[in-house]
DNA sequence: ACCTGAACACCGTTCAAGT
DNA sequence: ACCTGAACACCGTTCAAGT
């Protein structure tokens, strides 16, 4: 399978060095052999993305919606923790697939409309779940910049230490926990440093804010 | 200023075709005279995300933290919007920013310090925001693909509205809210088919979460 | 059906040279 | 300080040709 053998080179190598050269020297091919099997670069890496995410679906049964959910965003989360390389892919490449998995959707929508949820706000409320996951997986697995040195890293870890506290008390207050743990102030991302405590409570204000929201008029 | 040529080229040919041999012709100069002021593609790239979300750093005061996380949420919505083409760019060079905005930073921690949250929560919530901006803003403008013909919209739609309700009773009841409505359901993406209503109602749920999150002990 | 082989129009980045 | 100009090693995709 070819798009094994990309995922499998997007693993290695990194999503910046993939190219379709190099993938068909990794076959043992003439680059020319790849466009047989596959229309172009982008529904390549398509395809790549949806292999990614396949098996995410939630098995048999569950005690609650909201245990279905967490199950669900853990899930997510797992896979994009096995290929952390094609998670740029993730955000992008998922607006609107063809062949998407209908099961997963309709297991999702099930789970939400369990909860209370109909019509247009059962659609809010799946669209909420797809972007809160999505959101803090590509953030926390984004690619740490080609000059992630060292010295860059200290860079950053000397900027936030000496903050002033006069003007940035809450920064200056929290700078210990901040560091390398808040968005955009991380020097490695979800490989090396994963959020997991982050993502745990992240999930449960997701789901708590679904129950407030399922249980207003 | 490069990085606004660059923005420009974006906005106008799209993410897919930029290029910097592209942006030297658009800037009537030679290929090469690009390396003298950027360091490279990425770094170039990195810095028109920034652009892009500059000045989202909601001003004055707000009546409440609630009032102050969602005129940011909508703030983050709107300047993507403005350059969509862009969008991609978000998810994945914000990792970890030298030259981040601290005092957005700064006030945003405040707003949550605000609503009881302090220590490592404080830092949990401080990430659920970031994860949710970014995470639905990006689905939302998430590139159609090329392919994205009269022929292939079709397709998700007749395929939509023939699926099996005795297998997806869900998807079947909905399927006229969720086609074009619900993500990796449609076949435009928010410049052509804004979500108001579904983001307005994420960030309903997400600072619902976040009151239920600082309530608990 | 599957791959080779040559070719085309591109690409980012280097390095020396100009002014 | 800022740009030219030539060069290098790459890239995706085409199309005809082989088996």
């Amino acid at each position: 399978m070819i798009i094994l053998a990309a995922l499998a080179e997007i693993d290695r190598a990194g999503l910046e060095s993939f190219s379709l050269r190099n993938l068909a020297k990794a076959l043992g091919v003439f680059p020319t052999a790849i466009s047989w099997y596959v229309p172009g670069r982008s529904q390549l890496l398509a395809e790549v993305a949806r292999k990614v995410l396949e098996d995410i679906t939630p098995p048999g049964f569950h005690d609650s919606w909201q245990g279905y959910l967490r199950d669900f965003f853990r899930r997510f989360r797992q896979a994009i923790r096995r290929h952390p390389n094609a998670a740029p892919l993730i955000g992008t490449q998922l607006v609107a697939n063809p062949a998407v998995d209908l099961d997963f959707i309709e297991r999702l929508l099930a789970a939400l409309a369990h909860g209370g949820l109909s019509g247009a706000r059962l659609v809010a409320a799946y669209n909420a779940v797809i972007a809160a996951a999505v959101g803090f997986t590509t953030q926390e697995f984004a690619p740490v910049p080609v000059d992630g040195t060292d010295a860059w890293q200290q860079e950053i870890r000397e900027r936030l230490q000496s903050v002033p506290a006069t003007r940035y008390p809450q920064l200056a207050q929290n700078m210990k926990l901040l560091g390398n743990k808040a968005f955009t102030l991380r020097w490695q991302n979800g490989t090396e440093s994963p959020l997991d405590a982050s993502f745990e409570a992240f999930v449960d204000i997701v789901i708590l804010g679904l129950e407030q929201f399922a249980g207003r008029t």
